[in-house]
DNA sequence: AATCTCAGCGTACACTTGTACGCTAAAATA
DNA sequence: TATTTTAGCGTACAAGTGTACGCTGAGATT
C-alpha cells in the first residue's frame, strides 16, 4: 500500500480546485465557470471531473473552505505582527490588503458567493466570516477594555468595513486605494471610538 | 402622431424589464437569466428582444437604474419621517427593511452586481450606492455638528454596514432579523459617536 | 499469479443558448 | 392614397453545456 494511486488522485483533485480558482477574475465568478472548462484546464476528461466531486457545487464549497483556511492563516500573521508592536488598526487593514493584492481570487470567491445564489454557499462564506468575526471579537474583549457583546458587535461592523472596502480596493489604483485605504482607517477608529462609549468599563 | 406605436413599444419594453425582475431570486441572479428566458416571461419572440436593448447586458444597466431609483425615492420618503419627528437611525434602518422586503428583488440585483463580473454593472451600482450617500453625507453634515470630510466617511461606513445588513436579512427569519436589526442600529451608533468624537465641531 | 478496484477516457445525446436573416402587417408619414 | 418604417415572428444554425454508459489499464489486494 504504498499508495500511488491515491496520491496522484489527490494530486488531480488538487489540480481541478487550482484550475477553478485559476478561471475566477474580474470577470468570470464561479457561477459562470464551467465543469468542462475546468477540467480542460486540469488536463482531464470532462467525466472524469465526477471521480472527486459530486457536481460543481460540491468544488466550488471546497474552495470556499480553502479561500477560508488561508484568511485565518492570514489573520495568525496580523496578530503576531501585533504583538511585536504594530498599531492594531493599521497592521490589520494592512494585512487584508496583501491578502487581497495576492490572494485575490480565493477573496473574489468569498465575496461574491457571500451574496451569491447557492444558500449552502451563502452559508459556508458567512460561516468563514463569522470565524473571523469571532476571533476579532475574543482579541477586542481582552485587549481593551469592552463588554462581551459590545466586543462581538464592534468586530462584526469592522469586518464588514474592511471587506467592502477590499471588494472596492479590487477594482482601483494604488492612488484611489490609498485614499480608501485612509478613509477605512477613520471608520474603524469611529467604531472602536464609539464602542468604547456605549460598552467600555 | 398619435404615438400609439411607440406607446407600445414602451409598454414591452418594461414587460422585458419587469420579466428580468421576476426571475431574479434567492437562487437566480441576473447573470443566469438568459434572454430566451426573459423572451418568454415577456410574451415576445426571443429575436424580438433586440427591438428594445442591445443584448441583456443594455437590460441590466436599466435595472440597475430602475433600481436605483426606487432606492432614493425611499430615502425622500425617510427624511419626511425623520422632519416629522422619528429618531433618524431607527427610521432609516426601518425604512430599509421595508424597501429589502418589499422590493427585494431591486435589492438582490444591487448587492450581487455591486460584485459581479460586468465592470460597467460595478460601476453603475456604485453610482447608485455614492447618490445615496453623498445625500446621507449632506444630512449629517447640516444637521449634526460635523466637519465635512467626517460626515462623509461617517455616511459611507453607515451605507455599507446597512447595505450589509440587508443583504443578511434575504436569508433570515424575523426572530433573527429583530436581533440583526438591533445589531444594526448599536453600530450605527458607534458611528456616530465616534464621528463626532473625531470630526465633531 | 490471479483477481479486484477504480481514475481516466471517448462516444453519444438531449438541451439550451445567442443571434443572423428575411418576412409580415400595422402604424406613421408624405 | 401611396409609401415608408418598424415591432414582432419563425426558421435555422453553430456552439457549448451536463452527464449516462461502457471500456481500459495500471495499481492494490488476496
Amino acid at each position: 500500500m504504498s499508495g500511488v494511486r491515491a496520491q496522484q488522485k489527490q494530486k488531480t483533485r488538487q489540480a481541478l480546485i487550482e484550475a477553478a480558482f485559476n478561471q475566477l477574475s474580474a470577470e468570470h465568478s464561479f457561477s459562470n465557470i464551467s465543469l468542462r472548462e475546468v477540467a480542460r484546464e486540469a488536463g482531464i476528461a470532462p467525466t472524469s471531473f465526477y471521480r472527486h466531486f459530486k457536481d460543481m457545487n460540491e468544488l466550488g464549497l471546497t474552495m470556499v473552505d480553502e479561500a477560508g483556511l488561508t484568511l485565518r492563516q492570514l489573520m495568525r500573521q496580523a496578530r503576531r505582527r501585533i504583538a511585536s508592536g504594530g498599531s492594531v488598526i493599521n497592521t490589520s487593514v494592512q494585512t487584508f490588503m496583501e491578502f487581497i493584492d495576492t490572494s485575490s481570487n480565493q477573496f473574489r470567491l468569498l465575496l461574491r458567493e457571500r451574496s451569491g445564489t447557492s444558500k449552502a454557499f451563502r452559508a459556508a462564506v458567512a460561516r468563514e466570516i463569522k470565524h473571523f468575526t469571532l476571533e476579532l471579537a475574543h482579541y477586542l474583549e481582552t485587549e481593551t477594555p469592552c463588554d462581551k457583546n459590545h466586543a462581538y458587535m464592534q468586530a462584526e461592523a469592522m469586518v464588514i468595513l474592511v471587506f467592502n472596502a477590499g471588494a472596492d480596493a479590487l477594482d482601483q489604483d494604488s492612488q484611489q486605494l490609498a485614499e480608501l485605504t485612509e478613509r477605512l482607517v477613520w471608520q474603524l477608529r469611529y467604531i472602536a471610538r464609539g464602542s468604547a462609549h456605549y460598552g467600555g468599563h
